[in-house]
RNA sequence: GGCGGCGUGGCCGAGUGGUUUAGGCAAGGGCCUGCAAAGCCUUGUACAGCGGUUCGAUUCCGCUCGCCGCCUCCA
C-alpha cells in the first residue's frame, strides 16, 4: 500500500485511489518564460519517480501537468527579446521538453496549456461571482478568501496570522490583502481576452483548478508541486474548488527545495544553475540519482562535486548490470528477480517514497551480487542481478547505452591484444590497451579473458 | 511578528530508544591482478551544546546557540 505525506493534514496517509487501479495526479508545471533551472528538475524528477513507481505497482496513472503560457513574466520577457508572448512561450516550452527528455522523464499523459482554457476559466470565475465567493472590483475580479472557513489549511496558519504576516502591497480594490485576483483587467496591452468584466487576462491561481478538473474530474488523488506552491498557489486553487462544492485533491504532495551552499537556489543569487547546464555537462542520470538519494521532502544540496560523486556511483550500477548481463548470457534460462529484494524495495517506496532507503537497497544488492559471482554462486547472483535491473529501471536510472555496438576496428584491436596477452607480450598488450582507451574503450582483464567496456567520463 | 523545518563521521545523506548505529562519494589497509581496471574484505567509532525523563537517548521532553524555508512572484 502506497503511503504519502499529505501537506493538508501533515500526516502520512494511505493512497486510496478514487477509481480502483487508477491514480489521478496533477502536478503544477512551469511558466515558460526562461530556461528551466535545477529546482524545476527536482520536482519533475520526484513526480516522475512517483509515477514510475505507481505504474510498477500496477496502477494506471493519469498524470496531468500544465504549461503556464500566459503570465506577466512572459510578457516582460517578450518585450526584452522583442518577440510575441506566444513566441516566448513556445520557445521556452521547447527547451523544457528537450531538457526533460535528457532527464529521461516520462511525458505526462496530458499537458494542458493555460491559453487553451480561457473560456473555462471565465466560466469558473462567473460561477464564483454568482455564488458570491468572488467580487468584481475596478481593476479585476477578486476571490473573497473570508468566505472560505478553512482558508490557511495548506499554509497551516489561521486567517489572522496570515493577515498579520501579509507583506502584500495594500490594494484599495481588495477587501483583504489576501484576496487574490481571478481576472485582471488590463487595458492597452496586447495579450488580452474579452470578458464580461472587461478585457484582461486570468490570474494564475485559476488555471490549474480548471485544467485539473477538466482532465481529472472534480476530485482526484494527488496534487503535487514544489514546497513554495503550497501557499498561496495551492491554497488558492483549493479555495476556488471547494467553493464550488468539489473535493478537489485527496493528497497534497510537496517536494523540498534545491539548496546551494545551504541557501535556497534562486535567480537573484549567484547560485542559480540551469538544468541544461547541469545535465548537459555529464550523465543526466547523475542528477536523478542525487535526487533519489535524498528524501523528496528534504532540502537537497546540489553542486558540481556532488554531481561527480553521483556519476561515479552510477558507474558502479552500470558495471554491475554489465556483469549481470555477461553471466545471464551464459545460462540457458531466463533469470527471475529475487523476490525478497523487490519486496524490500516496495516497502521503502510505499513509505512516503523513501527513495534513499530504496536506492541503498540496490547498492547493497550490487555488493551481494558481485560477491556471489566472485564465489561462483551464479544462480543466486543472477536472481539478484535481475532484480537490480528491474529496480534500476523503475527508478528511471537505466543506462542509455544498454545495447551498445562495438565498432569492428575496436573488436580487431581487442582481439590483437588478447593474443598478445596470451603470449605474455605485455608491452604490446599495454600499448593496444592504450590505443583502445583513446578510442573510448576500456579493457578489464578477468580470469576468463578480457572484457571490453565503453569508457565513461566522469 | 506568525507558522514550519533543520543541525549526523572528510562531503552528500538516511534512520533508530539498547541487538550489526543505512547508502553513495572520498580516504587508509588487505585480497585478486604481469600491471591496471573491476570486484571482494576491512578501517574510520558521527549524531550542535546544556539539562531532564529512562535501567539505557543520536533517537522522547525542555532550554540555549546556529542555520533554513513559507507568510509576495517562485519548483
Amino acid at each position: 500500500m502506497v503511503h504519502l505525506h499529505n501537506s493538508a493534514t501533515g500526516q502520512i496517509e494511505e493512497l486510496k485511489p478514487i477509481r480502483d487501479g487508477v491514480v489521478t495526479m496533477y502536478v503544477c508545471g512551469p511558466t515558460v518564460y526562461d530556461v528551466p533551472h535545477i529546482g524545476h528538475g527536482r520536482f519533475v524528477l520526484v513526480f516522475d519517480i512517483l509515477r514510475r513507481y505507481l505504474e510498477h505497482q500496477g496502477y494506471k496513472v493519469v498524470h496531468v501537468s500544465n504549461i503556464t503560457d500566459i503570465d506577466d513574466k512572459i510578457l516582460t520577457r517578450a518585450v526584452r527579446e522583442n518577440l510575441q508572448p506566444s513566441e516566448i512561450a513556445s520557445k521556452y516550452e521547447a527547451v523544457w521538453w528537450e531538457t526533460l527528455e535528457m532527464l529521461n522523464v516520462l511525458r505526462p499523459t496530458s499537458v494542458p496549456h493555460a491559453t487553451q482554457y480561457i473560456d473555462e476559466m471565465l466560466g469558473l470565475i462567473q460561477e464564483l461571482v454568482r455564488r458570491e465567493m468572488a467580487y468584481v472590483s475596478v481593476d479585476g475580479v477578486y476571490f473573497d478568501i473570508a468566505k472560505v472557513s478553512d482558508y490557511g489549511l495548506l499554509a497551516h496558519q489561521t486567517l489572522d496570522s496570515l493577515r498579520a504576516g501579509a507583506r502584500i502591497e495594500l490594494n484599495e480594490n481588495k477587501r483583504s490583502p489576501l484576496d487574490f485576483v481571478l481576472w485582471k483587467i488590463t487595458h492597452n496591452e496586447r495579450w488580452t481576452w474579452n470578458s464580461p468584466y472587461g478585457r484582461g487576462r486570468p490570474g494564475w491561481h485559476t488555471e490549474c483548478v480548471v485544467m485539473a478538473q477538466d482532465l481529472l474530474g472534480e476530485s482526484f488523488d494527488i496534487h503535487g508541486g514544489g514546497a513554495d506552491l503550497a501557499f498561496p498557489h495551492h491554497e488558492n486553487e483549493r479555495a476556488q474548488a471547494i467553493s464550488l462544492g468539489h473535493n478537489f485533491a485527496s493528497i497534497w504532495v510537496h517536494n523540498g527545495f534545491i539548496v546551494t551552499g545551504g541557501e535556497k537556489m534562486s535567480k537573484s543569487l549567484e547560485n542559480y544553475v540551469t538544468l541544461p547546464e547541469l545535465v548537459g555537462g555529464s550523465d543526466p542520470r547523475s542528477y536523478r540519482l542525487l535526487v533519489l538519494q535524498a528524501h523528496y521532502r528534504s532540502p537537497l544540496e546540489v553542486n558540481g562535486a556532488l554531481i561527480l560523486d553521483a556519476a561515479r556511483a552510477l558507474m558502479r550500477i552500470d558495471s554491475a548490470i554489465e556483469r549481470y548481463r555477461r553471466f545471464a548470457n551464459q545460462v540457458s534460462y531466463t533469470p527471475q528477480p529475487n523476490n525478497a529484494m523487490i519486496e524490500a524495495f516496495s516497502k521503502h517506496m510505499d513509505n512516503d517514497l523513501d527513495t534513499p532507503s530504496a536506492t541503498a537497497g540496490i547498492f547493497a544488492a550490487i555488493s551481494r551480487m558481485n560477491g556471489l559471482f566472485d564465489v561462483g554462486e551464479v544462480d543466486q547472483g543472477l536472481a539478484i542481478g535481475c532484480g537490480i535491473v528491474e529496480l534500476v529501471s523503475v527508478l528511471g536510472l537505466a543506462g542509455i547505452t544498454d545495447d551498445l555496438t562495438i565498432p569492428s576496428e575496436v573488436t580487431e584491436l581487442f582481439q590483437k591484444r588478447e593474443l598478445a596477452r596470451l603470449k605474455k607480450d605485455f608491452q604490446t598488450s599495454d600499448e593496444l590497451r592504450k590505443e583502445l582507451l583513446l578510442r573510448g574503450w576500456v579493457v578489464e582483464d578477468a580470469k576468463s579473458g578480457g572484457i571490453l567496456k565503453p569508457l565513461r567520463e566522469v
